[in-house]
RNA sequence: GGCCCCUUGGUCAAGCGGUUAAGACACCGCCCUUUCACGGCGGUAACGCGGGUUCGAGUCCCGCAGGGGUCACCA
């Protein structure tokens, strides 16, 4: 096989989609496999809806991700530009020469009249398509719609009764029949080049090798390899992806909730879950581990093993992936990835002194274990802030513990003592509590549970030393003063 | 509607003619545990339907049904 070169050509109409990304990294997946290249293209020729700054974004996803180029937007290359708006004098020469052969031609209609004609033919019934209406029109027809003041668009002349055959690496042999597809255009009538005829250009300007891409282009496919034929351009192999689904089963989009990649990092997912739940999607490797990083799943990764039907995106599973990396990551690391959520609920100051940093990490340890994403960390790290006690009044085992004839001897005792002192660690906060469980003859839930429900208003939550200790005595016995009062 | 793709538990997914039809998420139970969780062990749960081919079909072929995609001067 000559070397693998692949590519990702997102259009910066928006943020990078979840299915984008999973496309981005099967290409990049596959090119590392094979020691190949990746180059990132930017197709930007919808001039209304493309931005500099959903580029910006988009490259930024990529880059987050984990996944680089080794050509293309950003870091160059031999076959720039890679802006298609920048590119568009490479196009014209193509253009002409489809012109000339007569393989090409103006079209003038309107776009009420090409709306009349899909209506006309889906009420009857019939594919929507163009059915060539200015296909033949004279050099004197022509002149004369030219001198209406119409611009035309340029149209592809589709022969007929013509078998196009995409030999498809992951679904096989496709047919589709040329009599189905209309001419089609290849230049708007703003000059610039349409996604199907731009993308063959670029694609086989760049070397191209394999083309990935979602499995919503395949009927795209017939009209390109038209394009590939009429210019004589060599074909490059084809792999379709199946589409992510949303939990109707339809194709993944913005009413499914978060359905872009930066949305899941502001949420505090890790790239390496995401990469790993999306490689999964699809993509199954031989053995049953699940876990793996990225370069290993490059290792691994192969078309053969792509599935051919469509997956539904699991925030379940991806939330479970997304745990076990927050896990096994530095207990400093993850403190910082939740500082802007616990800033943003007010819990924390922007400027952090060492020692309050040093004292949250220890709380951010105590929730490590059961933290799915880090936007979670304001709510379960609650309990240790401020000097009062927010209860729960749905936590109806919380009520019971505290009605227990002997809670209001326990907390007393453990407000004598916390009184005594100015600080304790995890080891002095189970002495304590061992202490008062053997003097007054409670152990257990009655113990435990009642100190727990009179600090923190609920029935559970981080581990009650850990929590006793970083909350210090002065507070512990402030709260424990304002749960008396309530009994 | 035409064309195209897809069809194994709720979800992801292994299986590539002979299996007690893996595994993971979720769910349930038990254990661990001074709570919840984590972890460990176990459990419920699947080959869309109908025809073929074959000694034998989840695996191959045909039909049907269901789902999805696509038919733009969007990509």
């Amino acid at each position: 096989m000559a070397k693998v070169k692949v590519r990702f050509a997102p259009s910066p109409t928006g943020p990078l989609h979840i299915g984008g990304a999973r496309s981005a990294l099967f290409n990049w997946l596959f090119a590392r496999h094979h020691g190949g290249t990746m180059v990132v293209r930017i197709e930007d020729t919808d001039l209304d809806r493309s931005t500099r700054e959903y580029e910006k974004l988009i490259l930024d996803s990529l880059r987050w991700l984990g996944i680089d180029w080794d050509e293309g937007i950003d870091v160059g290359g031999p076959n720039g530009p890679y802006r298609q708006q920048e590119r568009l004098p490479l196009y014209q020469p193509f253009i002409d020469q489809l012109l000339a052969s007569g393989q090409a031609y103006a079209c003038y209609c309107t776009e009420e009249e090409l709306e009349a004609e899909r209506q006309e033919l889906m009420a009857q019934g019939k594919t929507p398509r163009y059915l060539g209406k200015c296909r033949d029109l004279s050099v004197q027809e022509q002149e004369e719609k030219c001198g209406e003041g119409r611009k035309p668009a340029i149209r592809f002349r589709v022969p007929e009764g013509k078998l196009l055959v995409v030999n498809d690496l992951v679904r096989g042999r496709v047919e589709f029949e040329s009599n189905g597809i209309g001419d089609f255009i290849i230049v708007k009538s703003d000059g610039l080049p349409t996604y199907n005829f731009a993308v063959v250009l670029d694609d086989a300007a760049m070397g191209i090798t394999h083309i990935l891409r979602g499995e919503e282009h395949l009927s795209n496919t017939p009209r390109q390899l038209l394009i590939y034929e009429a210019l004589g351009f060599e074909l490059p192999e084809f792999a379709h992806i199946s589409l992510i689904l949303g939990e109707d089963r339809s194709k993944m989009s913005k009413r499914h909730g978060a359905t872009s990649v930066v949305q899941y990092r502001d949420e505090g997912y890790l790239p390496q879950a995401l990469v790993n739940f999306l490689s999964l999607l699809g993509w199954s490797p031989e053995g049953e581990e699940e876990i793996y990083e990225i370069d290993e799943i490059a290792r691994l990764f192969s078309l053969q093993r792509v599935s051919k039907s469509p997956a539904v995106f699991n925030l379940e599973k991806l939330k479970w992936m997304n745990a076990h990396y927050l896990k096994v990551l530095p207990v400093g690391e993850l403190t910082k990835l939740c500082l802007p959520h616990l800033q943003k609920a007010g819990l924390v100051e922007a400027d952090l002194t060492a020692d309050k940093l040093a004292w949250l990490e220890q709380t951010v340890a105590t929730i490590q274990e059961k933290l799915e994403y880090a936007a979670q960390a304001p709510q379960l790290l609650q309990v240790f802030f401020g000097e009062t006690v927010s209860w729960d009044e749905n936590d109806a085992e919380a009520q019971e513990v505290l009605a227990l004839e002997t809670s209001p001897a326990v907390l007393k005792a453990l407000l004598a003592k916390v009184q005594t002192l100015y600080a304790w660690d995890v080891a002095q906060v189970r002495q304590v509590l061992k202490g008062i469980g053997k003097e007054l003859g409670v152990k257990g839930k009655a113990l435990y549970m009642a100190v727990r429900v009179a600090v923190s208003g609920q029935s559970h939550g981080p581990d009650l030393n850990a929590l006793l200790a970083l909350l210090g005595p002065a507070t512990v016995a402030k709260r424990l003063t304002a749960t008396l009062t309530r009994l």
